[in-house]
Parts: structure tokens; sequence; C-alpha cells
DNA sequence: ATATAATATAAGGTTATGTTTATATGCTTA
DNA sequence: TAAGCATATAAACATAACCTTATATTATAT
């Protein structure tokens, strides 16, 4: 993987709300408004954060009816690497 | 360590010349002009990159004269994300 | 077909970040 | 102490990120 890419995912987890996201779905996929109860924070920021995170290829969603379950496509990595920053 | 730091320390990297100094850096110390030259950006920009790593506690430097030479703090441990990048 | 729930997208203002140019500081050497 | 090198800091500007409010989309239920 290229440096622009590995930054740009870097940048992508360095935010605080986007940081919890991804410690939670470590433990399983959450559709849109679980992940919204997290937080106190509108709707759409919480969409827009989680479009920065698909963006850069950390999660993907699957959609079940009327929700978005949104996952991490590679826990094991992103596991060891919020394991690295305690 | 609280979920903001990490955040800041993530964010730091998130940027691809501090992603490379950092990398450099882990075959060991480079003052700053040696740093300087090997990006083409201006010393200023590669002084206020460094000045952010420092605040974010993952570099920190040594005077040498009048040189700065500067390290990395916890090199075990951002030598390990830096290889989960890959 | 309409209404509702879940989510996304758009648009706006505000703040933060990055780059550049200029200037200042602090060693070192003459 | 003056000059020169290495580096930092300041200021100005451009761009990007973030948050908020409003609106659109999609799926479900009525």
């Amino acid at each position: 993987m290229n440096r622009e890419k590995q930054a740009q995912i870097l940048k992508a987890l360095g935010h605080p709300i986007r940081l919890v996201i991804v410690e939670k779905l470590l433990k399983g996929e959450l559709c849109v408004n679980e992940i919204k109860d997290l937080f106190n924070a509108d709707q759409p920021s919480i969409s827009q954060h989680l479009n920065i995170l698909k963006y850069s290829g950390i999660v993907d969603f699957r959609k079940n009816g009327n929700l978005r379950c949104y996952f991490l496509k590679e826990k094991d990595k992103i596991g060891k690497i919020t394991q690295l920053l305690k």
C-alpha cells in the first residue's frame, strides 16, 4: 500500500468520534442508529464520519432491510493498531 | 491513554510527509536538515511537521551543537503500527 | 399510494490545517 | 563581537475538515 493511502487511513482513524466507532465495531457490526446513539451527535454528522471510514477502506456495510449495518473490513489489523495505542 | 490523545497521535501520523519522517526515524535519529533533504519541501514546513510530531509525543529531539536530532520516543510501537499498514 | 423510519447528501458557516514568505533565535566559528 | 549556519516562529493566505440545518433517498408498513 502506498504512503498516501496509509496516511489516509491513519487520518481517518485520527478523530475521536471515528476512533470510538471503530472500537465499537471491533465487537461486531452495528447499524447507523446504534452508532448514533453512542454519541451526542447529529445523525448527518455520524453518517459523514461513517462515509470517511468507508471511503478510506476501514469499514463497509451491508443492507438489512431499512438498516445499514457497518462492519470493519480488517478487524485484526485495526484491533492491533488500537491496542498498540493503549 | 485517553481517546483524544490516541486520536491526536493517529492524526499526527496521518499526513504523508509526517509518515515518511517517522518511517525514516525508525532507522535512527536524523537532524532537521537531513529530514528536509528527503523532501521537496521548505524548511519551515518540515519544522512545523516536526513540531506536530513532537507535540503529540511521537518524537523528541536532542541538541547536538547547532543541530537538532529528532528521534522516535516509542520506536517499537510506531514500528508495529507502520508495519500493520503495509 | 401514502406515510414513516432510517439513512444519505447538499449547502452553509466556522475552525483547523498546510504551505509559503519573511523574520527571529541560538550555536559556532572567525 | 560579528558573521554564518541551522532551525524555529510568525503572519498571511488557501484549502480542507467539521458541524449544523435542511432536504433527498430508500425501504417498509399501512
